[in-house]
DNA sequence: AGAATCATGTAAGGGGTTACATGATTCG
DNA sequence: CGAATCATGTAACCCCTTACATGATTCT
């Protein structure tokens, strides 16, 4: 899978429910997902122009009197398969994980595509697994700031899995 | 206080016990900080020339035979005075609270400066601060998604609270 | 009448990564 | 002898932020 950033992808995902304009886009982002980040809309369009030029949106163009021409996208069968892959797939870099992981679940509940559980037990794995490798390195650490650099990490680990036991898995069903 | 990159504090800290060249910085940075954070030569150098361009470094060449010249860089008292009022500055912006803080720490133990823990003690006062705000805007979230986020950040910081009340205290003591 | 919303873009710059380039010394 | 270490840099991208630019419509 390619690695693109979340936006991309959040791009992708708002267009799976059907065609739409760089602004539309934006407002439908901005509502869903605002509490988790900004977009910008400089950024948006000129994004959306790099992600047709990588085939991944088509787009045409419409004329309107009395209003500004609006440029409508919509996702190729190579951006929907891109987005379905990166949906599914847990994020195995924990600082991601907040961005990437909540994005994932808004667009599981929002498309409502089925799976948003098997999504959050694999991501419970995966932290476990980060978490048991980083308590076996500070067990063998004696300079002790870098144990407390594990200290933090588990700490963050530790709530992150109760939070995904607890909430997320109830979201994710 | 101007807002720098952390990158360009760490480097200020680690010329705080005297002159070094580029890549002796790189050396002690990587070895007390290295668990933290990854530092790229090529952007040290890079970053180097830029700080003594801003009045915060000096540099002074010195040729020798048989080996390649150094660049040997020292503080400027802007500079000094920079970092050390970056380092008893508690975050305020969580996401960077990892890089940050614990690189703060880091420095009030390796130069020996006083004052880690009343940084410790701000810290939490903010983090505090910022909790509650996110508690009582939970509370009045009607939307499930919303909710799930807050349910997150607010995790997210009740282990970093727990975290800096108990080991982080102690280390900076 | 002015502010907010609809609608789309360009340009500049900041900070980071990766790749590439060079060349000496020291260690195994 | 070759690999690691010492030592410094350039160039090309990538992604993001901010500022700037334009212009119509609708709401207050």
């Amino acid at each position: 899978m390619e690695d693109r950033p979340t936006t991309v992808y959040a791009i992708l995902g708002s267009l799976m429910s059907g065609p739409r304009h760089g602004y539309e886009i934006l407002r439908t982002l901005e509502e869903g997902l605002g509490a988790v980040w900004r977009f910008s809309a400089s950024q948006l369009y000129v994004l959306l122009k790099k992600m047709e030029g990588e085939g991944l949106l088509d787009s045409t163009f419409e004329v309107q009197e009395a209003r500004p021409s609006k440029r409508v996208y919509s996702n190729t069968p190579a951006g929907e398969a891109s987005f379905l892959e990166w949906l599914k797939t847990p994020t195995d870099h924990v600082r991601d994980l907040r961005f990437e992981f909540l994005t994932k679940l808004f667009f599981f509940r929002n498309l409502g595509i089925a799976g948003g559980d098997r999504l959050v037990a694999e991501q419970i794995g995966i932290l476990k697994e980060i978490k048991q490798g980083l308590a076996a390195k500070r067990d063998s650490e004696p300079e002790p700031f870098r144990r407390l650099i594990y200290g933090f990490r588990i700490a963050t680990l530790t709530a992150w899995l109760a939070w995904l036991e607890d909430e997320a898995a109830i979201f994710g069903k």
